[in-house]
DNA sequence: CTGAAAGCGCTAACAA
DNA sequence: TTGTTAGCGCTTTCAG
């Protein structure tokens, strides 16, 4: 009754044949006859055969693992880019494993090691946010394992990465809210140290300088972004006068926030105020206006990311250039930065 | 110049000891004298020696891999119990290996036998809503692989599982409202086929009759819960007279799009209106104003069955009994339920 | 088209 | 306390 798995071995001698035949067979190798072939495959069936991916892999030097690394798996964006992550590397018959470093460099230098114990052959990584010394992410390369970083990348890598561009974000929704007609655009950015709340703040300058407007000072507002800081930004911006017209922010929470205090305040959405935002989480498209943003593209993202690797394992002769993919981010038109004049008949109605 | 990974070999030659010495040196093993694990863990760390992963687990039958399958990655709830899991998992060493079904039956089939080629030692599983035949769940065990199952169990299955007491949810958000003092409660539920739903329905129902309430069949409505249907629900529901003075929704999407109708036609909540609803999605956090629900447990449910399944792991010689865990939900109690009483004198300032 | 034999890197009896 | 030896299950030359 007490059961064991079955083993190429086991077949072999059942078949009376070698364990290579048998294993051939079952890798549809071109010169074993279709009449082997059948007779393997059959038993193989019968027996519920699973291979054991642990010998293949110590044997052959490739375990068909790859690698993933993100700070966290809460929250919408992570778990969208893994998503994608998996199904890619799934379609080109990949495995994946998939480690959190919690933000935490020790964490991360761990991980980084856990997979390389677990051969994997490729590893892709989005940093952690407290991680300054970089130096465990040079492991993989001495040992010939390619790493790719996503979304989240080192200062002056030397790796290949795939990046949203945040510059361009920031300039696109704010060129969006000019040309809706909307002049007095206040911004709330998030740590100006961090590099992508910087690129898109300067996006969001240029854009203002390229249609002639000022950057306006007293319409920034720095703060770690979160509802609350939302909430206080915009009851701050409003005791300005004249008041914004339009509140752009780099966090998609905050936004939310800033529509809280715009509606207690009985501004309208988007007639008085339009409010913009980046990010992409599901309840942007729940809120009431709902809120334009910037999508960033997770599908994208992970999609890219794979392919990138994949390319650095399939030509391991290769200089290995680090290669570095800018997505383009998207811009979501939605109800809450539609100008006035398109909703004129709607005003007219309230 | 070409780099290859140290081996126990190539440390056991360089150190003219054997290598089951350089093994043992590693894993601290008690009869081996300090000098010789000092050598050992020196020059291991000097050559950055791994360990090979897949030849441990070849030869000591051991993977010190869990599987994970999970419908999906994306949403709030699924990531957060991986993470959960992940982090469980990590704390008592062991790794995990995720897969999604993408709600599919074959591909939930094949991650099956994807789990088991790579020598996992244990499986959790939330069940694909597509599946119908449940064969691919009794293989592990076979293999003596144990299973065990959380959020998503098949029907009458004979493997552990570890739930959330959707009756008890639907009981308990019923009664809060009662007690907040309101008396007519419309009910917004999914599919009534679908386990969860039913028992989030029975225990409303339940809860009525133990307050002795009749249940108006008119103030439950039956759809595939989304932020639309939920706001025809509601529309609906208005039309009714007298009108409802409480609505409960079995999804959180629902009552978003509940409390948006409501505030169109100018009903407040809670005065005029209270909401509350099952799930705990971030958003309802960010609604204003926000959302009374029920907590999912996510953290729970993720370490519970990490537990649940590594119980079974180390004692592979019991009778292996399915026990089933029954995981409280929490009632969180925020503003959109409050009783018109608690909030008079804000009533009479508006 | 198939078989024999070696060995991937590690661990665990057993022996010393 | 350490060494010797064998082998986990598979793949892959090389030889028929």
């Amino acid at each position: 009754m007490s059961y064991r798995r079955a083993s190429i071995i086991d077949l072999a001698k059942a078949l009376n044949v070698a364990p290579s035949t048998v294993s051939r067979a079952l890798a549809d190798h071109k010169d074993i006859s279709e009449v082997t072939k059948q007779r393997v495959t059959q038993l193989a069936k019968e027996w519920e055969y699973q291979p054991n991916h642990l010998a293949a892999g110590l044997r052959s030097g490739r375990s068909g693992i790859l690698g993933v690394l993100v700070p966290h798996l809460t929250g919408y964006f992570y778990p969208e880019v893994v998503h994608s992550i998996t199904s890619e590397a799934a379609k080109a018959g990949w495995h994946v494993m998939i480690c959190e470093s919690n933000e935490d460099e020790k964490q991360e230098a761990k991980s980084i090691a856990l997979l390389l114990n677990a051969q994997v052959e490729g590893i892709l990584v989005a940093m952690a946010q407290a991680t300054r010394n970089t130096q465990h992410f040079d492991s993989p390369h001495r040992q010939h394992i390619p790493l790719v970083f996503f979304d989240r990348v080192p200062p002056k890598t030397t790796h290949s990465a795939v990046l949203l561009d945040d510059y361009r974000g920031g300039y696109n929704l704010t060129a969006h809210l000019l040309e809706q007609g909307y002049r007095r655009i206040a911004y709330l950015t998030g740590p100006l140290h961090v590099n992508s709340y910087a690129n898109r703040y300067q996006g969001y300058c240029d854009a203002l300088a390229h249609y002639g407007m000022p950057v306006d000072e007293a319409l920034t507002y720095q703060a770690d972004l979160n509802l609350s800081t939302g909430r206080a930004a915009m009851a701050d911006l409003l005791l300005h006068s004249p008041r914004p017209d339009a509140v752009l922010a780099a966090k998609d929470t905050a936004a939310v926030g800033a529509m809280q205090v715009l509606q207690e305040h009985s501004l309208r959405v988007p007639q008085d105020v339009a409010v913009a935002s980046f990010s992409h989480d599901t309840f942007t498209t729940l809120a009431a206006p709902t809120l334009t943003n910037i999508d960033h593209q997770c599908a994208a993202l992970g999609r890219t990311a794979v392919r990138l690797l994949l390319e650095q394992i399939s030509t391991p002769t290769s200089p290995q250039v680090a290669r570095q993919v800018i997505l383009s981010p998207m811009l979501v038109v939605r109800a809450s930065s539609l100008a006035q004049k398109h909703l004129a008949p709607l005003v007219e109605v309230s």
